[in-house]
DNA sequence: CAGGGTTGTGCGTTATAGCGTACAATCGTG
DNA sequence: CACGATTGTACGCTATAACGCACAACCCTG
């Protein structure tokens, strides 16, 4: 038995009690045996993908959250101005939370100010929304322009990087990373 | 031979060439068998979770972009302005896009306004993040008071409300929907 | 060209996923 | 209390996941 099976019959568990279902209901909504249902909750089956991909459907969750629950208590939490550096103000609007796989900054970047990024992990897509000013985003060996009310995508697992078009005035976007 | 089968026999195809491996190598880099990666590449099996884990490690991705690909190309999109209605101005940031499960608004709710909305699909997550004035959220069963720089987080498969609590001034926030 | 290395497929074997059924335990009702 | 309904578990059977190995086809190098 491996941990993932073992995370996976919890999970199925919380999943089921949540709905307060049977496992003979949880079997007619899933199209998945009450017998199997039982031998996973006991950890001792691993379901296959066919499986898996019933149970998703019966429970009514995405794929991911069928493995990975998502925290659905509610809460306040901190927005965070990183300390300016030389040409750059970042203020976290919404900080990394492993539940969401989201991430969201404020920034603004002087007149004529350029920033370099290095790559984040393997399958991050950065979202660039310029609030005001002329940015310019380097990724994909090229420089993209970009204006105040554009948006931009790009994979943020490769080297990448800002810089303010404007000699005059400071540029501000959000930047929303999405981890997946 | 299952829809889901079928699908992930062309992701982990995908996955593979993505990185130029050869079943050899790929066999090596996840710990599952040559013969077990080809026979689920052509939809002859539907791999276990036991499996599945291996391959989502071994090639270095999410659980969830294991069976659904990200978009990794880059490119611009359209941010959007909804026409105002009696109290509320709605511009589109971030449409929702599939394979980022996210969705963001900025919203500007005039002096005393409110508006209710209705549940989203279950397991949908809200953060409002107020950027001015002084706003309420509504959501499981109670008034949530917020100022700027405040953000709260809350599941909106549930009925749930937003009130500019300010007579004199508008209140603007902005709201990102992650679908999980 | 020949030979060695690489690649993906097919086969047979073993372990186990998935099921239907039976049943023990528990609960609720008359 | 007895009885019926419900719930979760165990069992035996069938189908298939997962593997190691052999091999055909292809590619590259001397």
């Amino acid at each position: 038995m491996s941990d993932i099976q073992q995370q996976f019959a919890h999970r199925l568990k919380e999943l089921r009690a949540a709905r307060g279902w049977s496992l003979a209901r949880a079997a007619t909504e899933t199209g998945v045996s009450k017998a199997m249902l039982g031998q996973i909750e006991r950890g001792e089956s691993s379901p296959t993908l066919t499986t898996l991909w019933r149970l998703a459907k019966g429970f009514d969750v995405g794929f991911s959250t069928l493995i990975e629950p998502v925290d659905a208590s509610s809460g306040s939490f901190q927005t965070r101005v990183t300390p300016p550096d030389s040409a750059l103000t970042v203020k976290t609007l919404l900080p990394f939370v492993a539940d969401l796989h989201t991430e969201m900054l404020d920034v603004e970047i002087e007149a004529g100010g350029m920033r370099e990024s290095d790559s984040h992990r393997q399958g991050v897509i950065e979202c660039v929304l310029v609030q005001s000013g002329e940015l310019a985003v380097y990724s994909d060996a090229r420089w993209h322009r970009l204006q105040a009310g554009d948006a931009y995508r790009f994979r943020a697992d490769q080297p990448h990087a800002y810089r303010n078009e404007s000699q005059d005035k400071p540029a501000q976007f959000l930047n929303l990373l999405v981890y997946r």
